[in-house]
DNA sequence: AGCAAGTATATGAGAGTTCAACTAAATTGG
DNA sequence: CCAATTTAGTTGAACTCTCATATACTTGCT
């Protein structure tokens, strides 16, 4: 049987619904329109910049910035491109691949951050008092736990 | 001046990202997987179906579906592909279009339901207490508030 | 050594989204 | 009452994402 959500429930998820998606559309139209990059790729920069030697294998660096592996191989094949990343072959295992961080990805990357950290503040925290910021993180630890199993 | 985050909003953030992100993706695997749609065209349909007479402006559609003008145009064209939603001219204002729920939509919607409700609560509800549920409203509402206007 | 099975990543097609024009109809203001 | 502006909605191109499949290399077995 169905457990059907009760109105109360009903509206949680609603708002919890539209909460969400304004942060990511605010997130992802600033950087877009001031980085040229959606927030993927910069969650990509971010995790190769936090790696020893700023350079990551692909099957890592997808976990850390929760990209699909296919997603990261594409989106990686485009920051190539734009001369942010580049692949190196791994010379321990030969089927994989190292993602670096170059040096205009670096900057680009360092160039992004104060906008974004600007809209992260604007659109979650500065809507938050400090006690819904503890609730929020307990209420996302206890999401990860259930779905990452 | 960057106001940066400190430690323990860098937690909190990257927790919401996971966390959100977790319950999208199974949101729209599970309704991509069993009712062949994404969770946009599932919103959609909900709204229509909440309308009197399941019908609604477009832009009033787009409004109550969290969609953009131009993307719920596209999702209504695939819909009425699959024959769930018709278009009507609008008799009032002829720039107008009344997007309309067919009962093959409504036939589709209500077999799409119960498995995305469950998994609704499966992602979200049944990981969190009830004192968490009433906060996570809360912080919700508040984010709505701030990026609403 | 030689081969089946597994792992790491790439690739291509298909689908959805966004942005910037564009059309058509309604409103406004002189 | 007509020209200018605003509003409703559509369209096409560019881009990203996902899924299924392909490729290259490794490992474990015999």
């Amino acid at each position: 049987m169905t457990r059907w959500l009760d109105a109360d429930e009903q509206h949680t998820w609603r708002n919890f619904l539209a909460a969400t998606q304004l942060i990511d559309e605010a997130l992802d139209r600033q950087l877009q329109r001031d980085a040229g990059m959606p927030h993927t790729y910069y969650m990509i920069l971010v995790a190769l910049s936090e790696a020893p030697g700023r350079s990551m294998r692909m099957s890592e660096l997808a976990a850390r910035a929760q990209s699909s592996q296919s997603g990261l191989s594409h989106a990686v094949a485009r920051l190539e491109e734009r001369g942010w990343v580049r692949r190196e072959r791994c010379p321990a295992d030969r089927r994989g691949n190292l993602a670096v961080l170059t040096d205009d990805g670096f900057a680009a990357l360092a160039a992004a951050a104060p906008g974004h950290v600007e809209e992260v503040r604007r659109s979650l925290f500065d809507a938050l008092t400090p006690e819904q910021v503890r609730q929020l993180d307990g209420i996302c630890v206890a999401v990860r736990r259930t779905l990452e199993g």
